[in-house]
DNA sequence: GAAGCGGCGATTTTT
DNA sequence: TCGCCGCTTC
């Protein structure tokens, strides 16, 4: 109980008991868990737990470790607001970082107050959805109308780069993606054109950096269009020129929730600040002008007046402007609660800020800070490790994880040696098949890499084994060309303006409307000022083009003209098909005869079916910018692989974190670019992985990785010495292919085969990793019997013909990943269409044959072509015209 | 408009 | 080393 403040406001609620004191708060807390009348919501909460659900006054910083109930806390939160009569739904601001997490606490709470209830909370969001509600309300104050459109990355850098290519700069000097970056590091704090360091801007593009984002500002308020940056840089700006309307807001938020704390960029500060910082009476105005004014106006001086004030020991501050009112006892109640992990925190490199959290209690000043310690999630083993692990940074608060469920039987964290990142795959999948065969299910399992260039290994060997995978995260379905097109249409029909939208789709399918043409409709937009849809029109209609562009530019124009009239009357997912077909883009693709084509239109499909949820084709495309999630396929019992990152949040029965070497984990290039901070965010990053796990644990590191394609020999990751021995055994082996050990090892294992890092040495002193391997014994070692086989038998008969038709037992599914504008390679995609709904699925494959037969061409995702040398059940051998032969399963190939 | 070649980069990712 | 991007060529 360490962590309460000593100075925490007394506050009067109308409605409640009052809020104790903080100094008796411990055993107010203590008694009031004990309250027998307390609602059914608060049952089952630990005292922790309870104390941040009912200190709903003044601002709080839930400390909320790995697994201790985060989510529990934020959500029975809002339900103890609104049941005991604090707050409206609406008058409730409670922010998320993904949609994801907006969703489950909209979910969370639906359960504890009633569904009905939910509708009623219209400021549950993202930063961003958030963002673009106050935007569309306020649009004219940016400049906007309230139409504006969002665009994506892809259309930022398209358009970064004809502004670079009109200033008269080499594009290819000056890249555009870069560009794009730059700005968005800028947006992210807060930073328009005028208030850029002026070093920054002279690093691009000639000095003329500044002019550039300038410009770039300009051209989107031309185009009636803001970025994702802009969501939230506009809402700053308008809230900061236009006190009234921050007024609105402050008169309307009684209660702001943030989750995620730690993850804020400096930018998402400053807006939560704006909101949070509500007078209830002004005494303080005159009292502290001159840092008010900085507040809210002028960050350009706040920086140095604030500096001394609020660093946090070690680490400079970047100008945050001060809060008002700081330090000073008069300050308006701040209803605002903050959950977050400091230990989490592991997006450093996107812009947020961990100073945030870490910062929280000078902030707010008698801030209330609340650390939930006690996990749920791990076995002691688990937590141990983790624990002493992140014990090793030093910018954070400090929290120490503790469970209640020992058992006596609970594993150790296994740490596995292997020789190369091959057998590193193939020991994985044993130890999942040993698993198996305790009966653990494939879906609580998980492998997490540092980087995705990991997976391609462990993909390629379950393959080989026939055990069910599924990749979380990358492109997303949204992003796949044949969505961005017919988005691009949709886009253009309901919002005229849409440039790029526009010339995305202007000759798709192909018209005849070569560069020459799009230039001259460029042209002439530009000139008249008119948006390039309009002057396509006034083009058509004039004599300035050949007959042939001319009748095509006519044809789209007159479609378009046709389509936006429609938009009034016709139902908008009726519409959509209209559009997609009139414009010829479907046929288009039916006349295709590449592989991806038929999966393309069935994602063409998915794409209209998914627009029936919404209104209007408007309040999609709204969703779309904002909402780029895809499904999981629960059903399918498959492992899961995916980053680090994108692993924050879950958890599972059974992980694997493979690669902890050095130079990969930690990774090189944080180390270089970030120095000890960058140290202590891999850590984190290390500790996110770690905690992860509920009961079983496995670290792996080999000795010999490939890395841009040269095999070099690694030394094992710092992390492995800073785990705890108490809580670690070393796994001997995790191969039947062993012997490597014996062949090449004899040794250090950090020293490779046959010497090939003499010399090297591991700077971190011995390791006691040195010698890991050298001997096999195999905790794991599994015999040639893998179950893959047997289980691809029976999988055939179960939820596999149903979902899948007569496919192979195996099967994959990629969450996200799809081909995009830039491609992943098509090998990536293992199999497509798994966004069709099952009973298209099922009826399409049923139609095709179930079993080829030797000598059949048939078509392979990674191989290429092939003809079929044998059978052997679903295992068919193919003759590869360019990879050689190969034993591959059925369900990977397709008949040609 | 497709195919072929050369240069370059190669963590992490949400909205 | 591999694979992508963009440019050139026919």
């Amino acid at each position: 109980m360490s962590g309460f403040s000593e100075d925490m406001p007394f506050f009067d609620e109308p409605n409640a008991r009052p809020v104790a004191p903080s100094g008796i708060a411990a055993r107010a807390m203590a008694a009031r868990s004990g309250h027998a009348n307390a609602p059914d919501y608060l049952n089952g909460l630990n005292p922790e737990q309870r104390l941040a659900v009912e200190t709903t006054e003044g601002p709080v910083l839930v400390l909320a470790g790995a697994g201790t109930g985060k989510t529990r806390v934020l959500t029975t939160r809002i339900a103890h607001i609104l049941a005991t009569g604090k707050a409206f739904p609406s008058q409730i601001l409670a922010v998320t970082f993904t949609n994801k997490a907006a969703r489950e606490m909209k979910q969370r709470i639906g359960l504890l107050i009633g569904e009905g209830n939910v509708e009623g909370m219209p400021w549950l969001g993202t930063f961003h959805s958030i963002g673009v509600k106050l935007l569309r309300r306020h649009a004219e104050l940016a400049g906007l109308r309230s139409d504006f459109t969002i665009l994506d990355t892809d259309d930022v850098v398209r358009l970064i780069k004809q502004l670079i290519q009109a200033e008269g700069l080499d594009d290819k000097r000056w890249p555009a993606k870069q560009f794009a970056q730059m700005i968005d590091g800028w947006k992210n704090k807060g930073l328009g054109p005028a208030e850029i360091a002026e070093g920054d801007a002279r690093a691009f593009a000639n000095g003329k950096g500044r002019e550039l984002y300038k410009a770039y500002q300009e051209r989107l308020k031309t185009l009636n269009a803001c970025d994702f940056g802009d969501l939230l840089c506009h809402p700053i700006r308008i809230f900061r020129a236009n006190p009234d309307v921050l007024k609105e807001y402050h008169k309307r938020f009684r209660y702001v929730l943030v989750d995620e704390y730690q993850d804020t960029n400096t930018a998402q500060y400053m807006w939560l600040r704006l909101l949070a910082q509500r007078p209830q009476s002004s005494p303080l105005e005159g009292e502290v002008p001159a840092k008010r004014a900085e507040g809210v106006a002028a960050e350009g001086t706040a920086r140095a007046s604030s500096t001394a004030v609020r660093t946090p020991p070690g680490r400079a501050l970047p100008g945050h402007p001060p809060l008002k009112g700081e330090g000073n006892p008069r300050a308006a109640t701040i209803n605002i609660c903050c959950v977050g992990d400091d230990d989490q925190s592991i997006y450093g490199w996107r812009g947020a800020e961990v100073d945030n959290i870490l910062r929280f209690d000078k902030d707010f000043p008698g801030a209330t800070i609340i650390r939930l310690e006690r996990n749920y999630r791990s076995t002691a083993h688990i937590l141990g490790t983790a624990s002493h692990l992140i014990a090793h940074n030093e910018s954070r608060f400090g929290k120490t994880l503790f469970t209640e469920k020992i058992a006596e039987d609970d594993e150790k964290v296994h740490v596995h040696a292997a020789w190369d990142s091959e057998e590193e795959a193939r020991a994985v999948g044993e130890t999942i098949e040993a698993y198996q065969r305790q009966k653990h299910n494939l879906n609580d399992m998980a492998i997490l890499v540092r980087a995705s260039f990991q997976m391609r290994e462990f993909e390629d060997r379950f393959v080989t084994l026939g055990l069910n995978y599924r990749v979380i995260g990358g492109p997303r379905f949204y992003e796949r060309l044949e969505i961005r097109d017919a988005l691009a249409f949709f886009r253009v029909v309901a919002q005229g303006a849409d440039d790029l939208a526009f010339e995305r789709i202007v000759n798709v399918p192909k018209r005849g409307l070569g560069e020459a043409t799009i230039r001259q409709i460029h042209d002439t937009a530009r000139a008249l000022r008119i948006p390039m849809l309009e002057a396509a029109e006034k083009l058509a209609e004039s004599d300035e083009l050949k007959p042939k562009p001319r009748a095509a530019l006519r044809e789209v124009a007159a479609n378009f003209e046709r389509w936006q009239k429609a938009l009034e009357t016709t139902p908008h997912t009726e519409l959509a098909e209209t559009i997609l077909e009139e414009s010829g883009y479907t046929d288009m693709w039916k006349n295709d005869r590449s592989v991806e084509a038929p999966g393309r239109l069935e994602n063409l499909k998915e794409l209209i079916r998914s627009m029936e949820e919404y209104e209007s084709l408007r309040s999609f495309l709204e969703h779309v910018a904002l909402v780029m999630d895809a499904e999981q396929n629960a059903e399918l019992d498959a492992v899961n692989i995916m980053t680090l990152h994108s692993a924050k949040g879950l958890e599972f029965e059974t992980v694997f974190l493979p690669g902890w070497e050095e130079g990969l984990f930690p990774h090189q290039r944080a180390l270089d670019e970030g120095g000890r901070s960058g140290l202590e965010e891999e850590r984190r990053l290390a500790y996110v992985g770690l905690t992860r796990a509920k009961k079983n644990l496995h670290l792996w590191f080999v000795s010999n990785r490939r890395i841009h394609g040269l095999w070099q020999s690694t030394i094992p990751s710092r992390f492995l010495d800073e785990l705890p021995e108490a809580h670690v055994e070393v796994a001997e082996s995790g191969s039947s292919y062993g012997g490597y050990g014996n062949a090449y090892g004899g040794g250090s294992f950090a020293s490779g085969r046959g010497g090939q890092a003499a010399g090297r040495q591991n700077p971190y002193g011995a390791s006691r990793f040195d010698n890991v391997g050298a001997e096999k014994s195999g905790a794991f070692s599994s015999t040639y019997a893998t179950p893959g086989w047997q289980r691809a038998q029976q999988n055939r008969t179960e939820a596999t013909d149903r979902n899948w038709g007569s496919r192979s037992g195996h099967q994959v599914e990629r969450i996200g990943y799809g081909e995009t504008d830039s491609g992943y390679g098509a090998g990536r995609t293992s199999i497509k269409g798994r966004t069709i709904d099952g009973e298209l699925v099922a009826k399409s494959v049923a139609d095709k044959p179930s079993a080829f037969s030797v000598g059949d061409r048939v078509f392979h995702q990674k191989f290429g072509n092939g003809n079929i040398a044998a059978i052997d059940g679903n295992k068919l051998t193919i003759d590869f015209d360019k990879a050689g032969q190969k034993r591959v399963l059925d369900g990977f190939v397709t008949g040609v």
